[in-house]
DNA sequence: CCGCTCATGTAACTGGTTACATGATTTA
DNA sequence: TAAATCATGTAACCAGTTACATGAGCGG
């Protein structure tokens, strides 16, 4: 193994701390997942699985949800060093500025007529506020769980949220009093 | 042309906002980029720009600098039209929250001892702030010129940046007072 | 004239995705 | 008993990447 991707990082980390279960919960988790990027697709999950238990950094074990059987995935010794050495060295890139379509489309919001650049702008701060909105009832609910990781995480998320609403207000605001830009 | 790619897209602003250009000076335009999460590869842009050519978005010109002869291309009418209906609605996954690998494996510094949680969050921090400190000098830059909208793209990269780290800074402070998480 | 940048491309790979297929078990 | 969920997979695709190859003009 020579480095884990992001999704296999995530995976590993999912059976820390939530401990071992199906490549189908796991996928789940992926799927309901209100931040990831990551679809938790079939295609993605069986395969990764299949490919850390071959290398030993998971190992799988009989379990059953009443009378269904199934495979559970157990982190092992080495799953959780992998796990630990994924995480820990901070890489450049890994704190670079992150993709964001809104700002990528803002560069360009020169191309279009005065309204359609009001509709865009208010069309993005809706969604934006929804998604705020989301993220902080996520916040309050973990607050009161022990995962105070999760906690941070979840935090983390509502601050860049915060902070893409409010420039996304900013330029409404300049808009209202400077008028357009250039272009 | 079903639906523009974000590449894609951002090729066509490029062209819209810099004006007409070779392949080779959008590939650069891309490397150059301190934000954007594309390479610019040459594997990426050259097909683009055929298969844009080939559907109208866009026209061959001959250029030449010095006495060196190449292709630029300009933006056409329907490609104009397509850059503002790729700009303008605005999707719910534009405004979702976006793929933060620092913010991933926050989630999972609990499996770290606290020496090494510390290491990461002070490495995390470092580069951040190295990201702060040249995405301000870019927007300081830009800010003297005409283009406002690119200026706005930069301050929204500060924005998420700073917000970013101040929230890895806030669990710096409550891990010196509370001390560490759960798990 | 030597190395750098300009300029254009292609082949193999990557890390995911969608969509499909299948079947067992549980729940309404 | 029908529909939903649990569970496991595969095949085709996609939008990019890295790495390689090639050649011309330009500046020291």
């Amino acid at each position: 193994m020579s480095d884990l991707s992001e999704l296999e990082g995530a995976v590993l980390g999912i059976l820390w701390s939530d401990g071992p279960q199906t490549a189908y919960a796991i996928r789940t988790r992926f799927r309901k997942s209100p931040s990831s990027h990551f679809s938790g697709s079939a295609g993605a999950i069986y395969p990764l699985v299949e490919r850390i238990t071959k290398v030993g950094l998971v190992k799988a074990v009989a379990t059953s949800r009443g009378k269904r059987s199934s495979t559970s995935y157990e982190l092992t010794e080495n799953g959780c060093m992998a796990l630990q050495n994924w995480v820990v060295p901070v890489k450049d890139w890994m704190a670079a500025v992150e993709f964001d379509p809104i700002r990528t489309r803002v560069h360009f919001l020169g191309s279009l007529d005065s309204d359609q650049q009001d509709r865009f702008l208010h069309e993005a701060m809706t969604k934006l506020e929804a998604e705020v909105k989301a993220t902080k009832k996520l916040v309050s609910e973990l607050a009161t769980s022990k995962d105070n990781w999760r906690t941070w995480g979840a935090r983390g998320a509502l601050a860049v949220l915060q902070a893409r609403m409010e420039w996304v207000r900013a330029i409404i605001d300049s808009l209202a009093t400077d008028g357009a830009g250039t272009s």
